[in-house]
DNA sequence: TATTGTTATACTCTATAACTATA
DNA sequence: TATAGTTATAGAGTATAACAATA
């Protein structure tokens, strides 16, 4: 039998999360907002926050990389990349050059000091995720991220 | 030997994301997003947003519940739930009541209305979780969520 | 003195409309 | 006619400071 239903308010000493806990879409966005924390904290010394360091990597990994296919790859609106590309050229990370096929469109470089930078950031982005999934085993990380990836991708 | 690095400018085909996708930072963000969307579009119905969703859902579990605690449970700051809650309240999905011992504080209660639509939502969220996690066996779900838990809580 | 809830406000992030130059 | 990039702007989300009421 189900206890009665109490008719008297009563005060909440330990939060019942158990239905909330059961949703990937509210353990994904915890975790997120995990790294994210974390990240800033870390990564202030490169002065780049998450998306920065985002686009700053593909363009690094995709020497004349566009605008447009930045956009698409991490599902960024056109108008919200413009400023960001800009400030990464202003601190002299990245470069545009004319797009060898399309007018319209400039190829993106990393220069070598952006190239440098990127190097050493990427190391520290990997090193602080194994700093925030220090609960998880090796083999527990890349299950967790083969998991996430065949959800989306 | 690796292959020379081309000095002509190349456009780029095909987008090269592999470094990105080591990470579980930009792997639970992308699930993340891509459960938002979707439920954005099924939750519209009952006019719930992701954040309005928890605290609603939290507040069906947990009977009684103040504002302090939903911050801290959903690392919230309390200017941001004062609009929300009393949206909440004018839509009459739930009720503020005296707190029992501390009077600064209320106890937040969802209404028989609230109760009744959080049942619908709730099924509604489980559901299209489902939808967004089809690539994934009902196994591999239970591991993600367990693994995502295991990373933060 | 510390905490709950609140107001006002600022900052960041994301989204929409419209324009230009080129395809 | 469609697309890449841009400008201007609006909206949503998140953050800080300061206050009244109560602990």
């Amino acid at each position: 039998m189900p206890t009665a239903i109490s008719t008297r308010p009563v005060a909440i000493d330990e939060v019942d999360t158990r239905y909330l806990e059961t949703l990937l879409g509210y353990n994904a966005r915890r975790v997120s907002l995990a790294v994210i924390e974390v990240f800033l904290q870390r990564m202030a010394d490169y002065k780049l926050r998450p998306v920065d360091f985002s686009v700053a990597s593909l363009i690094v990994h995709n020497p004349g990389i566009t605008s447009r296919q930045l956009c698409s790859t991490l599902g960024l609106l056109p108008p919200n990349l413009v400023g960001l590309i800009n400030a990464l050229e202003k601190r002299g990370l990245i470069r545009k050059r004319p797009h060898p096929t399309d007018g319209r469109a400039s190829g993106l470089h990393a220069t070598a000091a952006g190239i440098s930078l990127m190097k050493e950031a990427e190391v520290a982005a990997t090193s602080l995720e194994a700093e925030v999934a220090t609960r998880l085993t090796a083999t527990e990380r890349v299950t967790l991220v083969r998991l996430l990836k065949k959800v989306y991708l």
